[in-house]
DNA sequence: ATGCGACAAGAATCGGGTTTTTTGTCGCGA
DNA sequence: TCGCGACAAAAAACCCGATTCTTGTCGCAT
């Protein structure tokens, strides 16, 4: 493959980072340009890009610098990289979290862990209990009658 | 439907919470039995069953009462429950959030908000700078080369 | 038996101050 | 022009004590 790719000017374009994140990341660790010039100068891979791209939405999607550090690192170790098919992934991003969804499920970025509790399962798990007196309702309401007379503000337990 | 479904001692069997969690809880207004016998001991319907298994297999991941009650609630506002197909939802538990898959997509159950960053986008988005002088893979790698060498102990910026 | 109130241990959250991380800006040198 | 080092502001993480929440246990009333 070709040498000369992209140098940090024409990646600070493309990307939107600036030219000071990308050679504090280098700097870092977080991610180093793959090729240099003979003079030292950074050459970015196409690879190098959708990181960084990856990277900067991210960081706009409110993820602070340290958690996608992780996320890298972990990912890394989680993508198979041959076998992942890199177009049918999305992260998922809220608050605290980044989500890698597979067309199989879902995993968090940070560590690998996956938690998936369907629904299905719960209803199935409760089906075999109706015998106990109950009715067997065809349409689900969930969360339906939570917390709607009684005030979250009453929980005045240990006092008088 | 019927008045008696279920008897705390019934819910406590099934879902296995303690009778003193399912007291708790109705007290502060996570869940109320839907019934009550004229003697005021509680009727859980089915519904209610469906809710408390939920929290229960939250709990048991790890996810704290509190954030239970914020999922609750912000799901009772986010799921249309005449449209949302419950069979088809998933809870996605991790460490700090509690996102709801479901098959558009996957949102927070806290605040409901949405970010999903599809991969393919991205390499899109790239593809259209390929011409400032790159190659053109056929075969992503992603997050390949990521902190090799360096060392993110390297960080002494301040330092002299 | 079930509900209810009280007390207490343990867990989780909150608030504020401190430290670390991240980024902008400037200046120098190749 | 690009990389590099230094200084500083802003943001994020961290720590720790105080507060609040959750749950177990006991005793009493229905």
């Amino acid at each position: 493959m070709a040498e000369h790719c992209f140098s940090s000017r024409q990646v600070s374009r493309i990307t939107g980072l600036t030219a000071r994140q990308l050679h504090y990341w280098q700097r870092t660790g977080l991610l180093s340009p793959s090729q240099q010039t003979s003079g030292g100068h950074a050459r970015y891979s196409f690879t190098d890009l959708i990181a960084l791209k990856s990277a900067k939405r991210l960081l706009d999607a409110g993820v602070s610098l340290q958690r996608i550090r992780k996320c890298l690192h972990s990912l890394t170790r989680f993508l198979p990289t041959a076998q992942m098919p890199l177009r049918e992934l999305s992260l998922v991003v809220t608050g605290d979290v980044v989500l890698v969804l597979h067309s199989t499920g879902a995993f968090d970025a940070l560590s690998g862990q996956e938690w998936v509790l369907p629904v299905a399962d719960i209803l199935e798990e409760l089906e075999s209990w109706q015998g106990d007196g109950a009715y067997r309702p065809t349409q689900w309401e969930l969360f339906d009658d939570v917390g709607e007379d009684s005030e979250v503000g009453t929980q005045r337990l240990n006092q008088g």
